[in-house]
DNA sequence: GATGGCTTGTTACCGATGGTAAGTGTAAGG
DNA sequence: CCTTACACTTACCATCGGTAACAAGCCATC
C-alpha cells in the first residue's frame, strides 16, 4: 500500500538527490529540530541554533521555505517581527533529522575514541 | 535506563556537532546506505554511488574510517583490491541515514511542487 | 535633532570545501 | 613496450560557508 518510491537518490541525475543534498546538511537539521518544538522568530533561532550567522540562517530559511518545509509569517511591526514555522511537510522531516542529532549526541564518545586511535596509528 | 545525552548539538562548542556535520552530508549518507547492504570495493562504490568522484569518495571514506564508522580492508594484490565495510558503530547509523534517503525519495514530488509555486510567486 | 537601539536582513570579502580532469604506480597480458 | 586494471593523488577552479560591517525604519533618549 505505501507507494513505491519513484525516485532513487543513488542515481546522479535523479531530482530527489537535490532534495537529499538540502536535508543532509547540519544547519538544516538544527533549524528543523529547533522549529519542531514551536514556531520561532529569527532572533530566537539565532540563539537556539548556537553559532549560526545571520547570513547562513537567512539562506537556510529561504531554501527551506522554497522547498515547502517552512512557512514565513511576516508581521508589519516596528521593529520587524518574522516568525518561522514548519509546514506539514516539514513536520514529516522532524523524526529523521532528530534521529541524526540524537545519533551525534549518543555516539560522539565512540567517534572521539575512534579518531584518537586513528590519529595515533598514523 | 537510556543514558541521557551528555552532549548537545545545539551548542556551538559541543564536540558532538563535528560529528553531526560529518553525518549530515549527502555523500556520507549515500556511502553508508550503499555499504549497509554489503562490504564493497572502491570501484563498486563509485558505480553504486552514482556521480561521486574518486577524490570525494576517497576523502569521504577516510573521514568515515577515522570516525570509526567504516573499516578498510586492503589486499596486497595486483591490481590492488580494497574493500570497505561498516563497523558496528557504522551499522547504527544505517537506519537514520536510510530514513533521510527515503524521505528525499518519497517527498520529492511535494518539494518540487513547492519550489515551482515559490518561484512563480517571486 | 542627532544618537543609539531594536530587528531582520544584505553586502563585501575571504578562506574552506566540493568538484573535475589528468597523472601515478605496479604488474600482468599481448 | 604498450595497454589495461585499480586505487588513489595532484593541480586547479568553482561554489559554499563564515565573518564583519552596513541598511532600513521607527522609537526613545540625550
Amino acid at each position: 500500500m505505501p507507494q513505491l518510491p519513484a525516485f532513487d537518490v543513488m542515481t546522479a541525475t535523479c531530482p530527489s538527490r537535490t532534495s537529499l543534498a538540502r536535508i543532509a546538511n547540519k544547519w538544516t537539521a538544527m533549524v528543523v529540530i529547533a522549529l519542531s518544538a514551536d514556531r520561532m522568530r529569527f532572533r530566537d533561532l539565532r540563539t537556539t541554533v548556537d553559532g549560526i550567522s545571520a547570513k547562513v540562517l537567512t539562506e537556510t530559511l529561504r531554501d527551506l521555505e522554497r522547498d515547502g518545509i517552512v512557512i514565513r509569517h511576516v508581521y508589519a511591526e516596528i521593529p520587524p517581527r518574522v516568525e518561522y514555522e514548519l509546514t506539514a511537510l516539514g513536520r514529516t522531516l522532524h523524526a529523521p533529522l532528530q534521529a541524526l542529532g540524537l545519533w551525534a549526541e549518543e555516539h560522539f564518545a565512540d567517534v572521539l575514541a575512534a579518531r584518537e586511535s586513528y590519529d595515533a596509528r598514523q
